[in-house]
RNA sequence: GCCCUGGUGGUGAAAUCGGUAGACACGUUGGACUUAAAAUCCAAUGAGGCUAAUACCCUCGUGCCGGUUCAAGUCCGGCCCAGGGCACCA
């Protein structure tokens, strides 16, 4: 028997056990049904889900479950990105193990999970920072590593002092650390790289192939990767026939022009390039420079600063002479780290020359040109030699063309993109599984000594270094080439990596042998549909996609691209700004399960914005969707002895058995769709609601109630809100007798014969204006519909002393005069 | 500066192809039920005008200006604003 009134907790706890013990959503790895991988960003086991978390996870399952009905073997996986810093700090903080707190924190949120309700298979769950997973993170590190994609070297590298480590450049938001927000600055070390800029091309161009993917992320993957089309040049040294300095530049057009070059405070010639006169002021401005934080290093704001080196450059086109300069206005890693300066025709080299009086020469023309201003315009060439009154996008063309025939230069593609630093100085992630030996140098740890386990003998209190080195029994160790003494790598792995084949390892969790078995991975792969937050855009998404083709080219699997879908949801506000502790409008996942229930939470999550819109959290709007779910039950517990499961819709129908019929097909159509096109879940659930209203509406005469009728749009809604109201519909379901879960049964089909309708509300319209709408009945012709239109006496007003000149008939629809 | 996304009632929003703008809700107001309240059920609700009237009718209305069309939230051109991303990248 199902209660006078809708009890969620109760209810809900019963089937989160019951779904548990027969393991009702559990994914077999063989099947006749086609796949679908549906995908959520896996989280971070900080102690508690937030809402943020509640949103991703309720969309994701909304969707598995809706694929299973629809005939599909869904795998619906969950695992825990649980490697990183959050972890060390309580360990630092309250003496914790990092350990503990991390498996502790996953036992509360993996609870919390289920009471949400998700059809996750947990027999896949994975957890970056046990053996058996991060075992196969290094040994996919040694695998990128013996084909040359991972390397070791000395650079200047993003420093997070409150971190105590190093940062990749995609972790450095604004010079600032991603995760303490404090300032980076920038430190000589040696570190490991993975060589994503060997993929650079084929990121960007497969980004095409990304339909389903939204355009926002895809241009900014684009900006990051950052493709430009120029020119190397190459300048002799006038004080130094051995030296040359190249540059990039991508107005070789403006050559004529150059009236100076400027050097990084990083380059790497600049001591040779410096003359003895100069020697004491280059030092103090290079030493300045290298102090000064990121921040203020790249604020456009700041006016930019240098000092001549006391040699020149010959320009190999005018023959001009041309001081060399150093300027913090130059990067050392991008491009050639020298840069020529066109002050004319380029606003940094103008500002630059005007604050220190360097010639300023044009060679670009066209209407508007101010010698007073920066012209960075297009034009023709002027004071260009034989290029003169040539097109300048022309000259590009032709002036590299003469710089090659001459051998001083040469047409280059540029990225912006960085080798991705994955060293991290940290305790709590993968240790790179390498050993350092003298005689045989840096050598991988063989397979059979994999997993290299993090030791447990460390002090984390230690200041400004790895609480790793400070493990007795971790750093010693034997060369695995030549049995000697040898010395482990102590750095771990950015977590970044963990979280680059997870995806990966669902699709065969459990594996001791591999990583995952190819052809498990090639059957599961791609995923479908990934949903997860847009703060991942670059980082984990750009990441993953270099993971999947560097990992198909050493032959582990078959595909190019990890996320065929790609669904980023918005974030979750109240009252206008994004919840947070700092802000102290954060609502509790387990306060709203007590109080309304995780069905609730998820009808209400997903019911007033489309998925990728924010979403403005309010108290009334919980309120509003718990009082739609009783509302939905009280139908059923009023009419439970009446419902049948077996119900046959009786041939003939009277109006109002018709109008219900056709509103449940209605709905049935209408909430498919919405979910195959972009999943619109909130017009979904406003069409749940119309739908129960309609229900309302034919029992108000109850002496007039068809139990066929109302049985059959009882069990299709009831159907159609399952993968909403995953609990509600599983009780009253299983209450009503339905053998097996609800969740197993198959997606309600639209009639369309039962569509058809004999009634239309035809509007008229005169010159385009609405002025009368007629009821009338299908399958009028249009001159009949005319006719009803001219003869309409709400109209004739307004046609009444005019012609009517045309006549624009849509069916059934809709007629147009056109009167003049 | 460059790029992306968006702009519709008091609020969240809807509107497959250009074809009844504001579905469905929240909120508000009124009514029914009740000793009363809550809950529930029913109804009204873009703005302005006309009016005794919340009836009928008229005008205006999807950021702004213009265009195409019988018809524009939707298509085209030019702007404005908000949010996000990138940025001394040569």
């Amino acid at each position: 028997m199902l209660n006078a009134e809708y009890y969620p907790v109760k209810i809900e706890k019963k089937w989160v056990e019951f779904w548990d013990k027969n393991k009702t959503y559990k994914t077999p790895n063989e099947s006749d049904k086609p796949k679908y991988y549906a995908l959520s960003m896996f989280p971070y086991p900080s102690g508690k889900l937030h809402m943020g978390h509640v949103r991703n996870y309720t969309i994701t399952d909304v969707i598995a479950r809706f694929k299973k009905a629809n005939g599909y073997n869904v795998l619906h996986p969950m695992g825990w990105d649980s490697f990183g810093m959050p972890a060390e700090n309580a360990a630092i903080q309250h003496g914790a193990n990092p350990k503990t707190w991390t498996l502790d924190n996953i036992d509360y949120m993996k609870k919390q999970l289920k009471m949400l309700g998700l059809s996750v298979d947990w027999d896949r769950e994975v957890a970056t920072c046990k053996e058996e997973y991060y075992k196969w993170t290094q040994w996919l590190f040694i695998q990128l590593y013996k084909k040359g994609l991972a390397y070791k070297k000395e650079a200047p590298v993003n420093w997070c002092e409150e971190c105590a480590t190093v940062l990749a450049n995609e972790q450095v938001i604004d010079g600032k650390c991603w995760r303490c927000d404090s300032t980076v600055t920038k430190k000589n070390l040696q570190q490991w790289f993975l060589k994503i800029t060997d993929y650079a091309e084929v990121l960007l161009d497969d980004l095409e192939k990304l339909t389903g993917w939204g355009d926002n992320v895809k241009t900014m993957q684009a900006n990051w990767i950052g493709k430009s089309y120029g020119t190397i040049l190459k300048f002799k040294v006038k004080e130094n026939e051995n030296l040359e300095i190249p540059v990039f530049t991508t107005r070789p057009d403006t050559s004529y022009g150059i009236t100076y070059l400027v050097v990084a405070p990083e380059y790497k010639d600049i001591e040779k390039l410096t003359t003895p006169e100069n020697k004491e002021k280059v030092e103090a401005y290079r030493e300045n420079a290298k102090r000064m934080s990121e921040i203020d290093r790249l604020s456009t704001e700041r006016v930019k600063t240098g000092v001549p080196l006391g040699t020149h450059i010959i320009n190999p086109f005018t023959g001009r002479v041309c001081p060399i300069w150093v300027a913090d206005y130059a990067i050392a890693d991008y491009g050639t780290g020298a840069v020529m300066a066109v002050p004319a025709h380029d606003s940094r080299d103008f500002d630059f020359a005007k604050k220190y009086n360097l010639p300023i020469i044009q060679v670009i023309n066209n209407e508007g040109y101010d010698p007073n201003k920066v012209f960075e315009e297009e034009g023709y060439l002027v004071n260009s030699g034989e290029f003169d009154g040539m097109n300048n996008e022309e000259a590009k063309k032709k002036i590299t063309e003469f710089a090659e025939k001459n051998g001083f230069g040469h047409s280059k593609v540029q990225f912006r993109l960085r080798d991705w630093l994955i060293s991290r100085q940290r305790y709590w992630g993968a240790p790179i599984p390498v050993v350092y030996c003298e005689k045989c140098g840096c050598q991988p740890v063989p397979d059979k000594d994999l997993p290299v386990k993090l030791p447990t003998d460390v002090d984390f209190s230690v200041q400004g270094k790895s609480p790793i080195l400070t493990s007795k029994t971790f750093l010693e160790t034997t060369c695995p080439v030549c049995g000697g003494k040898a010395t482990r790598e102590s750095d771990t792995m950015d977590t970044f990596i963990c979280s680059s084949w997870y995806y990966l390892r669902y699709a065969d969790a459990k594996n001791d042998n591999a990583p995952f078995d190819k052809k498990l991975v090639n059957k599961w792969l791609p995923v479908d549909q990934y949903v997860g937050g847009i703060e991942h855009a670059i980082l984990h998404l750009l990441y993953s996609r270099f993971f999947t083709k560097a990992l198909r080219d050493i032959g582990l699997l078959d595909f190019d691209e990890p996320f065929s879908n790609l669904l980023t949801q918005g974030m979750v506000l109240k009252d206008g700004s994004k919840m947070s502790k700092s802000k102290g409008n954060t609502v509790d996942p387990d306060e709203i399960f007590a109080t309304y229930g995780a069905d609730t939470a998820r009808l209400f999550i997903i019911s007033d914005s489309p998925p990728a819109r924010d979403f403005d959290w309010s108290d009334a709007g919980v309120e509003g969707c718990y009082k739609f779910l009783c509302r939905v039950y009280r139908l059923y517990s009023k009419y439970q002895d009446k419902i049948k499961l077996d119900y046959k819709l009786p041939a003939s129908l009277t109006k109002k058995d018709e109008a219900l019929v056709r509103e449940v097909n209605l709905g049935i159509k209408k909430i498919t769709q919405d979910i195959e096109n972009e999943f619109q879940f909130n017009t979904v659930v406003s069409k749940y609601r119309e739908i129960t209203n309609s229900i309302y509406e034919y029992i108000r005469d109850e002496s007039d109630i068809n139990y066929e009728v109302l049985s059959f749009a009882l069990l299709s809604l009831l159907k159609l809100i399952s993968p909403v109201a995953v609990f509600m519909s599983e009780e009253i379901y299983q209450t009503l007798g339905g053998s097996g879960s609800i969740h197993n049964l198959d997606w309600p089909k639209c009639d369309e014969t039962k569509l058809e309708q004999n009634n239309i509300t035809l509007v008229v319209q005169v010159n385009g204006k609405i002025r009368d709408k007629i009821e009338t009945t299908t399958g009028k012709t249009n001159e009949e519909l005319t006719e009803l239109a001219v003869n309409s006496e709400k109209t004739k007003p307004f046609i009444s002393g005019k012609t009517i000149v045309k006549t624009i008939v849509v069916p059934n629809k809709i007629v147009n005069l056109v009167v003049k």
